[in-house]
DNA sequence: ATATTTGCAAAAGCTTTGCATTTAA
DNA sequence: TTAAATGCAAAGCTTTTGCAAATAT
């Protein structure tokens, strides 16, 4: 939270853009060995070490930031405008909800509570209609 | 998600209650180091593989759950009565907060979108005030 | 008695890093 | 040109696991 980088100049990056557009277009939530795969699959000289220096970056410019859906592994989300998510407890995907962020929700606990809140994520944990489906055929 | 581990049954272990305890009554969100150090502060026997059995187990049982507060690291958290969280993000630190989860949102969520939903977390990002404090100072 | 819990130590898995080469600006 | 981006491979962490001894029931 404190490491304020000297800033470095960034240069142009194919995989850099690669990895943050194949997580933000497809709103998905990978790990690192996951867009590793995914792009090698296209460009095999990538390597693994690459890819976590350019999520570092990634990180590090505020474009992406890491998650734990509940399954201990590290994931990497696009920072867009605040959304939510939603996880399901059956087969453990996480997905991006259609939901709109609730500003209110920000206003009223910093009344009550006095602390300054810059954002909030919200996580909904449940049964996806997939799921659900397949739980009823059962 | 899907890990029905065939029951086997638990004897009662001091490690792991000490464990338990100390992530539950202080409201800590540890990592398997943290805790690790902490207990074996008191009791030198204690071996970090043996700490990371008794989260796993912990987790399985549904008393622990795994979080990341943004920092990657895998933490800690007792599942209580659902609380919401405040990371700074200035100084790291993340705390339960007192403000009262809102179940409304739940069933507003459940009525719009449909999806079955047993139960959701916030986490808010702001600055503390201990570090607003500081930020005033200088 | 019996099976779980533990310490120990090795293995496995994940992430970072140093260095020489390639490449964007 | 110059420094950032990359491949490669080694190093550094974190987490898991096998096994024999200790312990709870």
């Amino acid at each position: 939270m404190k490491e304020k980088k000297d800033k470095t100049l960034r240069r142009r990056s194919s995989y850099r853009e690669q990895i943050y557009n194949t997580i933000r277009m497809d709103r998905w939530h990978p790990t690192a060995m996951e867009i590793y795969e995914l792009i090698k699959s296209r460009n095999p000289s990538l390597t693994l070490g690459n890819v976590y220096r350019n999520l570092d970056i990634l990180v590090e410019q505020g474009l992406l930031s890491t998650r734990d859906f509940g399954d201990g592994a590290v994931r990497f989300d696009a920072v867009t405008a605040n959304h939510y998510h939603f996880t399901c407890q059956e087969c453990g995907k996480t997905v991006d909800m259609e939901y709109p962020v609730n500003k209110d929700l920000e206003e009223k606990v910093r009344k009550e509570t006095g602390l300054k809140i810059s954002g909030h994520n919200v996580i909904f944990y449940g049964i996806c209609p997939e799921c659900a489906a397949k739980i009823v055929q059962n």
